[in-house]
DNA sequence: CTGGGGTCCT
DNA sequence: AGGACCC
């Protein structure tokens, strides 16, 4: 059954050297052929493997570790900015040769089943690698060592092909694959890295930590139950403290011990689903999918110390820290489009009690704000989780560590990567949107919704920053109808047209498919929608809502919708960002999102800009009827 | 003299 | 919100 072609996987199980010792090493090559720990606070979190054979293993104190080797060269990795940065390279690497599942920043699984029947295909390949086999004595006809496998060069002459299941010919050319795999890695980022190769994760994690450093280790069939058995059961992967001690209290040592007790026995200790994983593990089943989990689902900086007993110091550390995490949000942001919508705070107080205490609450949209610096939105950050720690703690307290993150990331529009890959082609084509903008059924709202947001995500900013204020209440005039949306978009010397329609996914649409029949905006701006409504209650629900730059302007903004316009701006803030000194020049003011005058038509600046683009100001008449109406916005109308 | 992160489950 | 687990 499992060895039907279709159940055989061949999982590889990466793991970096020693990683952050290794990454220190590249960076700084003084650094190669001596020992070197990389240090946090007051411990040697990781030794290189010349450190280790000197006796410094890794995870002792720097007092300690001194001690045994004065010699030993410490660097600081408490940033673990390059190490993130160099992880992904890697991962980048590993991800050209199937799925990836990442876990933590110097590990990683990979199911190369597809790399290796494309091998197989025709025929049985030429093979070249060197790897501690076990189980090499069933396929090869030589003796076989069982401690960590026979280390062979292997080629195709030593095996004897007719003796070998197709699981263990699929492991030994996905050892060929893995072969080629970290030489790719130590070629194009220099790591050196462990791997393992056998039918599914856990056990390709087993063998990949059973030669070290630089080694791969291929786990053949006929040797896994030989090889799982005498291990300690805290070596499954998912056994930790806490199970481990229940097991020992079932007389549970080894796999072997673990493989006589019940499903039943276990689930009622341990719970219905660890006592199946158990079971299975024991038997060297795991039939998990390698999975790509995809960007983090939690983005979180902390840092420790020993004497933070007053607000006022706590302050001091998220000042500290809170900058740190604006940036890593700003960098999610740009590789994920997602935003994350709660706030987290956890920290550990003195005592004897090792755990966290966290509290979550919405994470202010002012911390996402483009429009807002890097320094006021760390301000924003530092003050929403002073109040938290004072409202949780009181003033009395001795943390010792603090954590501040964000949680809860939801997709926006800039989410999807097809839009941003637009964004990029269309950059790269020099602003120039055609036809591979698509737009959908023109009855689904949704899509039309979506759509349209595809199409202004793909806007780039362009040379000239043309803004087409939209003018809802002059064009309303002239079709005597109030509520009408109307919608624009197009440039400087461009063509362009205006739509109406009486309802804002319409007007949504009707954007997007001007932009799809070829409607040349090479440099269009993002568009807006309006409705007449009542100023005050935009503008108290805005003010509700803390939407600073939309105060800050001064200027109406109309809408049966506010709560949705919000919506709007928030999800779409970087790709309303669309903005240019030239806008800026043309009395043009961007408010997180829309662009719109400021000034009254009758400055002459402006009226000559707008001239210029021809665009003119309404007539005085229309505007005297608008201006009965709502009193404040000075309208111009879009004359082709 | 026990980092600075993460995941998933309950 | 906390706990167990992972690196």
């Amino acid at each position: 059954m499992a060895d039907s072609p279709i159940d055989i996987r061949v999982i590889a199980h990466f793991d970096i050297d020693c990683f952050y010792a290794q990454s220190e090493v590249l960076r700084c090559p003084s650094l190669r052929g001596r020992p070197v720990g990389v240090t946090q606070k007051f411990l040697v979190v990781t030794t290189n493997y010349i450190a280790r054979s000197l006796g410094v293993p890794k995870m002792v104190s720097i007092d300690e570790a001194k001690k045994v080797l004065p010699a030993l060269v410490l660097v600081n990795g408490e940033d673990l900015t390059p190490y993130r940065a160099e992880s992904k390279q890697i991962m980048a690497v590993l991800g050209r040769y199937g799925v990836v599942q990442r876990s933590g920043l110097d590990e990683g699984a990979v199911d190369i089943t597809a790399q290796v029947k494309a091998r197989l295909q025709c025929g049985f390949p030429a093979l070249s690698f060197s790897s501690h086999i076990l189980g090499w004595e069933a396929v090869s006809g030589e003796p076989g060592n069982d401690s960590g496998g026979t280390f062979v060069n292997v080629d195709s002459t030593k095996l004897e092909l007719e003796k070998i299941s197709g699981v263990d010919t699929a492991l030994l050319v996905g050892s060929q694959v893995v072969s080629e795999m970290r030489s790719a890695i130590e070629k194009e980022t220099g790591f050196q890295c462990s791997c393992g190769v056998a039918q599914n994760k856990m056990l390709a994690k087993l063998a990949s930590s059973l030669n070290k450093p630089s080694k791969q280790t291929c786990l053949l069939s006929g040797a896994v139950e030989r090889f799982i058995a005498p291990l300690p059961a805290r070596k499954i992967p998912g056994v930790g403290r806490q199970t481990e001690a229940i097991l020992l209290d079932l007389g549970v040592q080894t796999i072997t011990d673990l493989k006589k007790v019940s499903v039943c026995q276990l689930s009622e200790r341990l719970g219905a689903r660890i006592g199946q994983f158990l079971y299975d593990a024991c038997r060297g089943r795991d039939y998990t999918p390698v999975l790509d989990k995809g960007p983090p689902k939690s983005i979180t900086v902390e840092d420790s110390f020993r004497n933070c007993t007053t607000l006022q110091q706590a302050e001091g550390i998220l000042r500290v820290l809170a900058p740190d995490l604006i940036k890593r949000l700003d960098e999610d942001r740009v590789e994920t489009g997602r935003r994350p919508k709660s706030l987290t705070l956890k920290w550990r107080v003195q005592g004897p009690k090792w755990n966290f205490i966290s509290v979550s609450t919405d994470l202010p949209v002012e911390l996402l704000s483009p429009s807002l610096s890097k320094e006021q939105r760390a301000a924003v950050a530092v003050e929403v989780a002073s109040r938290l720690l004072l409202r949780n703690l009181g003033h009395s307290f001795h943390l010792v560590v603090l954590n501040i993150g964000a949680t809860n990331f939801v997709e926006t529009s800039t989410s999807d990567p097809a839009v941003r890959d637009i964004r990029s082609f269309l950059q790269a084509q020099g602003n120039s949107p055609r036809k591979e903008l698509k737009v959908t059924s023109k009855n689904d709202a949704r899509a039309r919704r979506e759509s349209f947001k595809t199409m202004t995500s793909a806007l780039p900013a362009g040379p000239t920053g043309a803004v087409l204020g939209l003018n809802f209440s002059a064009v309303a005039d002239s079709q005597k109808t109030p509520d009408t949306h109307i919608f624009g978009s197009g440039h400087v010397g461009d063509e362009y047209q205006l739509s109406n329609s009486s309802d804002e996914e319409d007007g949504w649409r009707d954007l997007a498919d001007q932009l799809k029949s070829g409607v040349r905006a090479s440099c269009p701006t993002a568009t807006n929608f309006t409705q007449t409504q009542s100023y005050k209650d935009v503008s108290d629900q805005l003010q509700s809502q803390q939407s600073t730059d939309l105060l800050h302007s001064k200027s109406i903004f109309k809408t049966s919708h506010p709560a949705k316009l919000k919506q709007f701006f928030v999800e779409n803030e970087d790709v309303m960002k669309l903005e240019s000194p030239d806008s800026q020049r043309a009395g043009v003011t961007n408010t997180g999102g829309l662009h719109f005058r400021t000034q009254t038509a009758g400055s002459s600046r402006i009226a000559n800009s707008i001239a210029k683009r021809e665009v003119v100001p309404e007539s005085t008449s229309q505007k005297k009827k608008r201006k009965s109406r709502n009193g404040t916005l000075d309208a111009f109308v879009i004359r082709k």
